[in-house]
DNA sequence: CTAGATGTTCGAGTGCACTCTAGGTCAAGC
DNA sequence: GCTTGACCTAGAGTGCACTCGAACATCTAG
């Protein structure tokens, strides 16, 4: 498989897997007759791992560690188990932060709805500003 | 309150606080005698609020445009639900990938764990390929 | 045989969201 | 009076994760 079947497989850029290899998430590409890298299908399975590693919220330097620990062999399954261990709970505060937005989100939404409603009702003023101050715009109306 | 008492109360950095005024997120703000920024409780309650979305995902443009739109006045309200309410959505649906990932982290965890024991038992070759290649490390052992 | 698609390298550029530096002003405490 | 520390501005620098460009080589279909 050549670098741009590769890419459209992942979902990932031409650059972007090249750029991987560069930075040592991918092995140095085995390359044919004329200098091409050509893969195999476990590179696609490794590179789909390493898209649910990112979206664990996990960067480049963690992935990179971990694709080091995995270079040096079974000897490191339990640092690799910990790393994943500990992402999983940072997934976990993730989701957590996040959840915790929806009612503050929720809140306000409810708010504008009333203030939609006074609104229509000529009832508009200044209820707006439920203690958040008002910014004057800068003016970018061409 | 100076700037330096604000950026405590909310944990955010004078240069961010700066910074903030200086893209538009920030009224500017009223100064002392000597040139210094006197902010109100209400500052506060705004950046307050800006953590929240900015804890949503919502990037500083998105930021920058319900700031703007809130300096229009009461006839954006419609407008500002609309945002939230398609930062709902976004941040729903980052809940949804996020909860996707652990069953894939738990499964990894799960084979490593199967991984110690047999290295443990001493049979702990070529077991932790699934299908993923090994990277050679650039050898960065000192 | 040739056009066009696909590949190569190396290095520079991008967008985001800060973060810091340099060189200054100003108010308060000793 | 002087030092210390908080504040000021303008602009440069940082780290991340790509993303792109230039200039060239090679493969493939007609």
């Amino acid at each position: 498989m050549k670098i741009g079947n590769l890419a459209h497989l992942t979902g990932l850029s031409v650059h972007t897997i090249r750029y991987y290899e560069k930075i040592g998430l991918l092995p140095d590409a085995s390359r044919d007759a004329g200098g091409r890298r050509q893969y195999g299908m476990e590179i696609a399975n490794w590179l789909t791992f390493l898209k649910h590693l990112k979206a664990t919220g996990m960067g480049i330097s963690g992935m990179v560690r971990y694709a080091q620990l995995r270079a040096e062999g079974p000897q490191t399954a339990a640092a690799r188990r910990q790393m994943l261990e500990d992402q999983r709970r940072t997934v976990q505060q993730q989701i957590d932060a996040l959840q915790a937005t929806l009612p503050v989100l929720d809140n306000k939404i409810e708010i504008y709805k009333d203030m939609e409603k006074a609104h229509v009702m000529e009832a508009d003023h200044a209820r707006d500003t439920n203690t958040i101050p008002r910014i004057q715009q800068p003016d970018k109306r061409s």
